[in-house]
DNA sequence: GCCAAAGTTTACGTCAACGTAAGATTTCTC
DNA sequence: GAGAAATCTTACGTTGACGTAAACTTTGGC
């Protein structure tokens, strides 16, 4: 019962936290705080670690690394994408219309979310990338002058 | 001499703290570690900050809070600024032009790379936002079904 | 010249995000 | 089935970036 058995496909938390980059006490770290349940253990209570848990530290990274947020604020955003997954199972076993807009737009409103905050740190790079670009011309013009 | 007297328009720890939104713990603690030494001092000792010193502060929240750099990142980029400073006075006093060459060519190559951290920063949230309105366009295309 | 407000140094406290060490178990290989 | 390698739990250590408290001095307005 529950895929125990030799691991089929499944990663122990040495080889996932190679495969990520991260270190095994990393793992056990976030599975600490509530970030990240491996979705099996073997029989002996080692973890197993799914393709699908690999995705998820990925993002974890991404949120940690591109947008800063600290782990904290990042297991609430999951948190809130996991909520999302379970109104995904309700919507699929086919609820009503109102229920299935509600979801709908709850999950469009954590999107919103994290996309205004992409959008902000991507304007803030801009006008920093513009005045590197204004740095570097002025340096080009000055080295042509030198000729 | 030295510009002490009633702070002509230099700031206090304070007020300078204030105006960039951070402590003045943090204002000692960035001069504690080299990053950031404010050009003038009271006789009795206060610090005063001129404006290039709170553009300053400025420029190592941005590398801190955008680019992800943790402070001793950031001593060395500035660092490799300051250097540039010193080149430039060295620039202006009329040096031979194969040495104002290799100046610019210097300031160029430490402007490139902090572009190229920029530009990376840029891809990566680039290909985050195009998931996010992939996933956004997706919810909505459902709730139109819904009608 | 006085006094409250702001600043100074010195030093210990804190919080997140792990690192590291120890000792007991499990797993894999042969 | 035996031994090496990997994992487990438990627990204390560390590092960066400040926060905070204490005791003392400067500064600025009256």
């Amino acid at each position: 019962m529950h895929e125990v058995s030799s691991g089929g496909g499944l990663l122990r938390i040495g080889k996932a936290a190679e495969r990520a980059e991260v270190s095994p006490r990393t793992l056990r770290w976030y599975e600490e705080i509530g970030l990240l349940t491996p979705a099996n253990h073997s029989a002996g209570g080692a973890r197993r670690y799914t393709e699908e848990d690999m995705g998820r530290i990925a993002h974890i990274r991404e949120l940690q690394s591109l947008l800063g947020f600290d782990l904290g604020e990042i297991r609430d955003i999951l948190r809130g994408e996991d909520d999302l997954a379970g109104l995904r199972h309700e919507y699929r076993s086919g609820t009503d219309q109102g229920r299935r807009r509600e979801i709908l737009l709850e999950a469009t409103a954590i999107n919103d979310r994290l996309r205004e905050m992409v959008a902000g740190k991507q304007a803030c790079l801009e006008i920093m990338m513009s005045e590197l670009t204004e740095k570097s011309i002025r340096y080009a013009s000055r080295l042509r002058e030198l000729d």
